[in-house]
DNA sequence: TATTCTAATTACATGAATGTATTTATTAAC
DNA sequence: GTTAATAAATACATTCATGTAATTAGAATA
């Protein structure tokens, strides 16, 4: 599965703004397709995600970008490794190297030499929320609802907050609703959508009538 | 003792414009003696520059300066407290809070924490550190010799690399010798100066003559 | 096929941190 | 007491990482 621009956006919590620059700056470019000029798209996979993810984590945590890029790059090589044990999986640093702990925590120890800087982040966690994340962002659902005859395309979002869901019909911008189940939401559009067509029809008689 | 801004440069391998914009700013003042215009001087206590060491020696592990400013933040709060086990010392971090160490290395262990990133660094080693280099630029000594009945003053440096002095005369821009030992050290500056000042004799002859 | 939407591209602006060079007032030296 | 050295102050430039807004070509849709 893949992911444009604005999934990452939404996914990592970056700007689009940082992940054009990154990209152009060589930092984490979408491996799946790259830009091609105005209007293409940029497809990045999940293994970039991740590396987004890190590195978007670690800025949080105020390393500079400069340290960030050395980071991912170890990351880079070492990926296709990696990707077996994640649940234990430790991404270790001390600024200058970085290295992956899969045993027990006893490790991480001996690398606390003196006046090293280590930084330790749990992989693991951090694809875990992604994959929380992706599959969130699948389950925003395209529907259809019929009114007056005509056909509306309309698109279920679930609401983290409160557990219910949310629901919006692109082709009248404005025109949303909620409910607390799938079938009352979709009732609760379609409703919605009457209104909002209404308003529509008496603004087009206002104006023919001035 | 105090240690003005180039002293506190030389030690910690801050830039002067570094320690000017770090004042301005509030981010490390120097609690001595505070600027006051053109001509005045800096003054920063040993405390300080512990500070301004520990920042270096987070930016250089590529922590951005803003989160640096917290961590001396705490330092600077701290710091009455922390005089005494400086030796066994570690100075934590995870970005948000700073907790210091003091007992044994397994108290680390427990800090990390699930997707926490952990900065350690012994603060002892960085004290120590700092006494090395504040005890070698004290040793930098001011000696005074004769050549052909006048009087020069020349300053002894110990060669850190190799154990050795390397000597200046200040006076004479350029003139400088080396030595194993004190006294040998001091020899050999009385005959670069003599070897200097027939040089420049011989200059002056030059023009004379042209 | 024409129009609209979309996402990259471009251009410009900003702010933090720092380098560099010049100026200036104080302190030290003669 | 005059001059020279010193260190802060000032001014300007630069780089990196981003925000913002306008532009543009390709893709989707009517």
């Amino acid at each position: 599965m893949n992911f444009n621009t604005k999934a990452v956006s939404r996914i990592t919590g970056l700007s689009l703004r940082q992940i054009d620059y990154w990209d152009r700056t060589h930092f984490i470019k979408p491996s799946v397709s790259e830009a091609s000029g105005y209007g293409s798209v940029r497809l990045y996979s999940f293994t970039d995600l991740i590396q987004l993810k890190v590195a978007k984590t670690l800025m949080d945590k105020g390393v500079s970008l400069q340290k960030i890029r050395r980071a991912i790059n170890y990351l880079k090589k070492h990926m296709p490794d990696i990707k077996k044990p994640l649940s234990e999986l430790r991404f270790l640093t001390d600024g200058e190297t970085i290295f992956v702990l899969t045993k027990n925590k006893k490790a991480i120890l001996d690398t606390l030499k003196n006046g090293q800087l280590v930084f330790s982040l749990a992989l693991g966690e951090i694809v875990e929320g992604l994959k929380g994340e992706v599959s969130a962002l699948q389950r925003e659902k395209k529907y259809e609802v019929t009114v007056r005859g005509k056909k509306y395309a309309v698109v279920l979002h679930p609401d983290t907050e409160d557990g219910g869901y949310w629901i919006e019909c692109p082709s009248l911008p404005g025109c949303a609703s909620q409910g607390d189940t799938i079938e009352e939401t979709l009732e609760m559009i379609k409703d919605a959508i009457k209104g909002h067509l209404e308003v529509m029809e008496e603004e087009k008689r206002v104006r023919k009538a001035s």
